[in-house]
This record gives C-alpha cells, structure tokens and sequence, in this order.
DNA sequence: ACCTGAACACCGTTCAAGT
DNA sequence: ACCTGAACACCGTTCAAGT
C-alpha cells in the first residue's frame, strides 16, 4: 500500500471554505492556507489549478450537502419552493465569503443545477404558468443572494431609530411612515431572513402559485 | 487667486470609475490610476481616505444623476416603483464594477436614501399596505443588485441549447420544460432586464399594488 | 515522481523627506 | 503647505531545482 497523498484536495477545500468564513476572501491568501496546513505554498497548485478555483472547491464543498437538505415527494410545491429558497439563503448566510469571492459563479455550478431542478418543480407543482416559473427562478435564486450579501434591511430598533434622526420627517415622510409600520408588525426580531420568507410568500402569490 | 489644485475628488472619483468600468475591480490599483491621472501615487491619498472610499466617490458619482430621473407627480404609484426600480438596475448594469468591489455598501449610501423613500413612496401611492411596503423594498433592491452582478438567467437560444444537451431529460424534466416555455413565450431577444420588468410586475401583484 | 524555495511582477499604505 | 519617492509588508504565480 502506498503512503497516502498528505493533503487531498477536500482538505484544502475544507480548510479554504474555513478560511473564507473566518477571514473573507480578501484575507484569504494561498500563503497562509499553505502554511495551515503544514505544507509548501506551491504544495497547494498540486490539488487546485488557481485561486479561483480553490473557491470553487469551497463552493462544491457548501452545495454539496444541499440535495440531502431538499423536502421529499410528500409536500405540496409552494412548500417545496419555499424550503429550497430558504436553505439556499441560509446556506449563502452561513458562508457570506462566498459571494463575496464569486458573485455570480456561486449559483453557477453544476452542483446548483438540482436546485434549479427543484424550483422547477416546486411551482409547476403549484400551479404557475411555465413561462411564469422560468422567469420567476431567477428572482428567488437573485433575491437569495442579494439578501444574503448585499441587503439594505434594517434589523434592528437602534438604526431605525438612527435614521429616523438622521432623515428630515418632510422629505422622507413614505420611508420613515413603513418602516415604522414594519417595525410595530413585525418586529424585534426582525431579520433579514425574516423579511426573506416574508417575501417569498408575496413572491408566490404574484407568480400565481397555489 | 490662487492656482487651482491639479486634481480634484471629482477628477479622481471619475477616473476610478472608467478604471472600474474598463477592467474591474481586481485590476484597479492606485499606482496605475495616479499614474493615469499624471500623479504620484501618494497624491491621490490627499483625495481619498483609502481604496475603500475611492470606490465610494465612484458609486456617489452614479448616484448622483439618479434624482433627476426620477419620475416626476404626475405617474401612478405602481408606475413611480417599475420606473425606480429599473433605473436602479440599468445604473448597476452599466456599471458592474460597483458591485463587484461594493457589494452590500453599493447601496448603502445617503445618496440612495432618496431612490428607497421613491420606492416607499410609489408602493404607498399603489395602495400597498406600510408593512408589507416596508418589507418589500429590501426585495426589489435585492432583486435588482442579485440580477445585475449575479444572475443565473439564460439569456441566449445557445445556452438553452447546451443546456438541454447536458441534463438528462429524466432528472431534469421540470427545468427543461420551464426553460422552453420561456423561450417560447418571450424570446429571443430574452435579456436579464426583459425578465427582471416582468418579475416586478408579479412582484408588484403579489405586494397588492393596484 | 513528487514537492517546494527563490524569484518575478505586482499590490495598498506608512513614513519621512523634498520643494 | 503641498506633494511624493522610497520602503514595508504583503500578494498570486512561474520556474527551476531539490529530494
């Protein structure tokens, strides 16, 4: 039996996504990964061609355990819609380095193709028109990452009350007016993945689902 | 009077922003603008603070020219948010750089603080509900942001095409048949921005705009 | 065959000095 | 007062050599 390889490429997609988490992309460098995990720098251009795609190592990594995540046959497809958007959200706001690192190509791997596959279903189950479905994917799966990265939701009663200082009550009266009305509705807690869900309902219901 | 600067904020923030537009924010560095500029390096420190906000003074340089289209009194409610919203999304796209060194802070700025009360404002206008309202900006500002730096769209008969090839017909039904419905019913030409105008048409109905 | 140090061509930013 | 070169502490990746 030979001497196993020392480092594999999973456990440099392993200790990459970790790296990704901790420090963000910025940080990441393929000097200090190296270093982790106890090797030469150019140790590393063995398992992954580049920087870009020690990321997408990382990426596969996430995406992987999502087809176990998805609901079974037995739910209904606006609840399956629901399910798949969501922990495609949570998995993005567990590892915002991610998009931080790719933006688009997060979503863009053959990995992320079953839960394409999955929305599919999910709203022709429910009814929706399939031209509407195929136009509406791209909404649930953009709104994901917008949210997760780049949302300008307020979550907390300090910045709202901030703003609601900072802005003249004459000029910004319909931005002050909901979100107050927000804030008496539906929060504290309310959180971006709060809104999320919220959201994706109205979502549904625009798309026509059942 | 004394002999005007040789530079200004305004000289830099807009070279920043050919710079991003030209080759991305990866390949933006300091040394190459100032020298694009006719400076040294350290001379553009006198104007901004740090990287970070030389992006800053490129996004507000975007920004700016965005009150003036507004649409004016005279347009629905519903109207005011589908002409804000893809407003938005045209700047973005026409800019992709923003986003790529920005992410969430690209519209985090005072001066988009007046595209959100237009948004709160046309929503209110469209009889829609000030909580719902108040939860629904963050999606079409998300929505917008996710689809002009990340979208999954497939916007061309070609990728279609390799697409279909690719999935096995069995595993993929739903997203096969949603994607041909697409083509079908709307294209070609099928751009990221004919689907977004229609997603917020649904987005619009599923919020209770009338 | 497998691994990697040294080197190349870059960065952003600090500091101290030049005019 | 205003401007900036040199230097510091980093990068990703190529190349050639080491074991």
């Amino acid at each position: 039996m030979a001497r196993p390889a020392r480092i594999t490429r999973d456990d440099v997609a392993h200790a990459a996504l970790r790296a990704l988490d901790d420090v963000g992309y910025d940080q990441l460098s393929m000097r200090t990964l190296a270093k982790e995990l106890g090797v030469g720098t150019m140790t590393l251009y063995h398992h992954v061609a580049d920087k870009d795609d020690l990321v997408d190592a990382a990426i596969d990594l996430v995406f992987a355990g999502l087809p176990a995540a998805m609901p079974d046959a037995g739910v209904t497809g606006r609840a399956r819609v629901i399910a798949v958007a969501t922990t495609v959200l949570d998995l993005l706001l567990e590892h915002p380095g991610l998009i931080q690192a790719r933006g688009q190509r997060a979503l863009r791997r053959p990995t992320t193709l079953a839960v394409t596959n999955d929305l599919a279903r999910g709203l022709l189950e429910a009814g929706v028109d399939p031209a509407t479905a195929g136009v509406g994917i791209p909404l649930l799966l953009d709104y994901a990452i917008g949210c997760a990265g780049f949302t300008t939701q307020i979550e907390d009663e300090e910045t709202f009350e901030a703003l609601r200082q900072a802005l003249p009550a004459d000029e910004f009266g319909p931005l002050l007016a909901v979100n107050q009305a927000v804030i008496d509705t539906y929060g504290p807690p309310y959180t971006r993945r709060r809104a999320f869900e919220i959201n994706v309902e109205r979502i549904l219901d625009g798309l026509g689902a059942r």
